[in-house]
DNA sequence: GGAAGTTTAAGAAATAGGCTTAATGTAGTT
DNA sequence: AACTACATTAAGCCTATTTCTTAAACTTCC
């Protein structure tokens, strides 16, 4: 039961009571989407808090030049989430697609705010979730500012090197800010000097 | 009195009611600080929520080679806050530093999960405070990805443009990741296009 | 099994942004 | 008020990092 892995997530931070599942359980949706499909588009506005129990996705952006900058990947057991879109009903700036099949929940806005206000446990675990986000998100701003791309590649590797075998090295390149040609010289140098040692 | 300042911040999120003014009140120590004085330094780890009541700080990390990156800028009714370090109990990666003679307001991390513990309505101003945060700091690094140093400047000075005139075009380097020479080049530049149109 | 998409490779080319120096300007401290 | 320590602008040269291009080999997917 997909759910139950939902359940499992917020377990970790406090657990649940039956009354709170029950809640939880009366208004969430599964989706099954197949590779490419999209959970939110540019211009769209996020209608629902989504969790992924099954798949990978890709948050990105598209530039005045055409260009793709993935900004995040989201896979089991964590959060889509366009926290300015969803709470300030404006429009998104970015897309969000599954890089692989997947099985997710959502919860709409309306749904939400009205678990929010009924369980402050639940608004709790909603603010350490986005606190969680918002660390990994000053992380990835810090690597971006002050590591070169072959850091940035080795700090990648480090942080996601479950997802890493998952991914296509052209979309790990969009995330590093690269061409995929450059990463695959990064690759080459990096185990050039690996053999040497 | 500066406390004002805080209740009238708390106040454009949700009302706050005299037992939770009260409650605040009780626990927030003011401090104030010259130039240069530190709020936090690396390695140390956050004790304090600070809500900034007069002044500017900077949040920055220095790299491996010694220079230093400026995250974020913190004025006026805005809060400083090192979410890994206070929540998680870590050594902070960066440091927060007084660029003007500033005034603040602190609630120690013990004090601040009695209130949100207490008072639900004090979770969800904090969920909120730190949602907001999160889509700055997405934009921020939208604005890194795939922005130009230029594109970047000028992003900066919209945003930020009541700021900008109070910081050194050395800190408004740092924040953009390129030296001052580069900035004023890039000013130059900018201004030479304006006269001609 | 064939088409479409990925990865590696390697050399040439572009350019954004750094470095250096120097002269002038501005603020903070005593 | 004067001294000092930073800040800013400017200009020319420079180069490290990436991109671009082409091509061949390898995968994955329907």
């Amino acid at each position: 039961m997909p759910i139950q892995a939902l359940f499992a997530s917020f377990d970790k931070y406090l657990p649940l009571n039956d009354e709170e599942r029950e809640a939880l359980r009366s208004c969430v949706i599964e989706r099954k989407l197949r590779r490419k499909q999209f959970v939110l588009q540019e211009a769209e506005v996020c209608k629902h808090y989504t969790f992924v129990v099954e798949g990978c996705f890709k948050k990105f952006h598209v530039d005045t030049k055409g260009v793709e900058h993935n900004l995040q990947f989201i896979a089991e057991n964590d959060w889509i989430t366009e926290v300015d879109s969803i709470h300030n009903r404006k429009p998104s700036k970015a897309y969000i697609e599954a890089i692989e099949p997947a099985i997710i929940l959502q919860i709409s806005q309306r749904d939400l705010y009205d678990l929010l206000a009924k369980f402050h446990k639940l608004e709790r675990i909603f603010r350490v979730i986005i606190e969680n986000r918002y660390v990994a998100l000053e992380n990835r701003l810090l690597q971006t500012i002050s590591e070169t791309a072959e850091e940035r590649y080795l700090s990648f590797m480090e942080q996601y090197h479950d997802l890493a075998s998952r991914l296509p090295n052209t979309q790990i390149a969009s995330y590093l800010g690269i061409t995929p040609e450059f990463l695959s010289k990064i690759r080459g140098n990096l185990s050039k000097k690996t053999e040497k040692s």
